[in-house]
DNA sequence: AGGATGATGGACT
DNA sequence: GTCCATCATCCTA
């Protein structure tokens, strides 16, 4: 059972309160029959109309519609023509408030992670190589992750036990928004 | 350990 | 033509 209300609650409101809710949570993918759970840990906040750092900030675009349609929708774009990254829709529909998925561990299908990404660390710390690793694409993008019929989904999570806000990397503009939330190492060492 | 750079596609000026 | 919500590699120290 995926897509419980609990889910689609986590997305409601301001992105830069929805997204450090989705810490914790688990970002999975089954493709090629293959199957790779990421609990994530770093997420930036991109707030549409009023951000503009946002791919959203000038209006919904052939690109950029998946983050204007019901929360929960995966928005993938390509990045420097050679990555891609990973988006989860939020707030009300319409609005294109998105969350930016930055990076997490893989707590399943590691081996797989491995061979997608060609080597043993650094599996899923940054966008581009979250979706290496889960092997998210161009195809991916508009399905609705909250749902049951998902080559990508999410699922709950627990909650990390402290979260910090730092600005947001690699823009240029709206630099000083603390809107990137990173989980800190939980208990034990 | 840290800075520079090339790869490469799509949206926008 | 220019600007990127990046990453891996190749430098210099």
């Amino acid at each position: 059972m995926r897509g419980t209300g609990a889910l689609e609650e986590m997305l409601v409101g301001p992105p830069e309160e929805a997204a450090p809710r989705l810490l914790g949570c688990h970002l999975v993918s089954t493709v090629g029959d293959e199957t790779v759970k990421l609990r994530i840990s770093e997420v930036e906040a991109y707030k549409g109309p009023d951000d503009p750092a946002s791919h959203a900030f000038r209006g919904p675009t052939n690109r950029n519609r998946s983050m204007f349609a019901r929360p929960g929708t995966l928005y993938v774009y390509r990045s420097y023509g050679i990555h891609h990254c990973a988006n989860v829709a939020a707030g009300p529909e319409g609005i294109g408030w998105g969350i930016l998925i930055r990076g997490g561990d893989i707590v399943d299908g590691q081996p797989v992670a491995v061979r997608r990404r060609g080597r043993t660390a650094e599996l899923s710390d940054g966008p581009g190589k979250v979706c290496e690793a889960l092997a998210i694409a161009g195809e991916h993008d508009g399905h609705y992750l909250l749902g049951g019929d998902s080559p990508v989904w999410l699922e709950p999570g627990t909650t990390p036990g402290l979260v910090v806000a730092t600005p947001r990397v690699g823009i240029t503009r709206a630099k000083d928004r603390p809107w990137r939330f990173v989980a800190a190492v939980s208990a034990s060492s």
